[in-house]
DNA sequence: CCCTGATTCGC
DNA sequence: GCGAATCAGG
């Protein structure tokens, strides 16, 4: 595979949407993240610029002993990420799908409804039995989320559901699971509550 | 161990 | 220019 134009488009893409160079080799086919990687130095875009999404990729404006030529500016705020964050739906009745208005999605367009739309909706757990805390955190993680597809999930990427499979606006966190289990921390976290905890909470 | 990006250097 | 190997870090 060699850097056509359309490629290179897309890297910048999704290299200024904050993806990591892995998940950007692998959306591209034929190149390893190290060839990603290579390319975004070549094209001198490493700095992140034009949408810093910060968080998990903290710049490193650390010294070096090496004095690097092209000092980058300062990234600016990003005006995206404006996920409708859903809040935690409860079991719907069993109302059909209603055809998704378009949102404002600002996401990867190679995205496509997955599911074509049942009555199964994950288990979902109600919202009054989980602590606040862990609620919050995870609709804060949802922000973040990867949002990857079915056939993106791997062994270590957050399998839990976000939004409604019957809809477009669905897709799964992928945020790295917490060791040994299928979900990321947030979301563990709302998925395995102790019984003491249930318990506890029971008033 | 999993992952991240950064750098080097033979090709 | 390319990217595997390596480095440095979380």
């Amino acid at each position: 595979m060699s850097w056509t134009d359309e490629r290179v488009e897309l890297l910048k893409k999704m290299w200024s949407e904050g993806q990591s160079a892995s998940q950007i080799a692998k959306e591209l086919g034929g190149v390893t993240r190290n060839a990603v990687i290579g390319k975004v130095h070549r094209l001198g875009l490493s700095n992140r610029a034009g949408a810093a999404p910060a968080a998990a990729a903290p710049a490193k404006p650390e010294a070096k002993a090496k004095p690097t030529p092209a000092a980058e500016k300062p990234a600016a705020a990003e005006p995206k990420v404006a996920k409708p964050a859903a809040p935690k739906p409860a079991p719907k009745p069993a109302a059909e799908a209603a055809p998704v208005a378009e949102r404002p999605s600002n996401v990867t367009p190679i995205r496509k409804a997955i599911i074509p739309a049942g009555q199964p909706l994950p288990p979902q757990p109600s919202a009054n039995e989980i602590s606040p805390e862990a609620l919050a955190k995870v609709n804060a993680v949802e922000k973040k989320a990867k949002k990857l597809t079915l056939l993106e999930l791997t062994e270590r990427t957050c399998k839990w559901p976000v939004g409604d499979p019957a809809t477009e606006d669905f897709w799964f966190c992928g945020l790295p699971v917490q060791q040994g289990k299928p979900y990321c921390e947030a979301h563990v976290g709302v998925a395995f509550q102790p019984m003491s905890t249930r318990r506890d909470r029971r008033r």
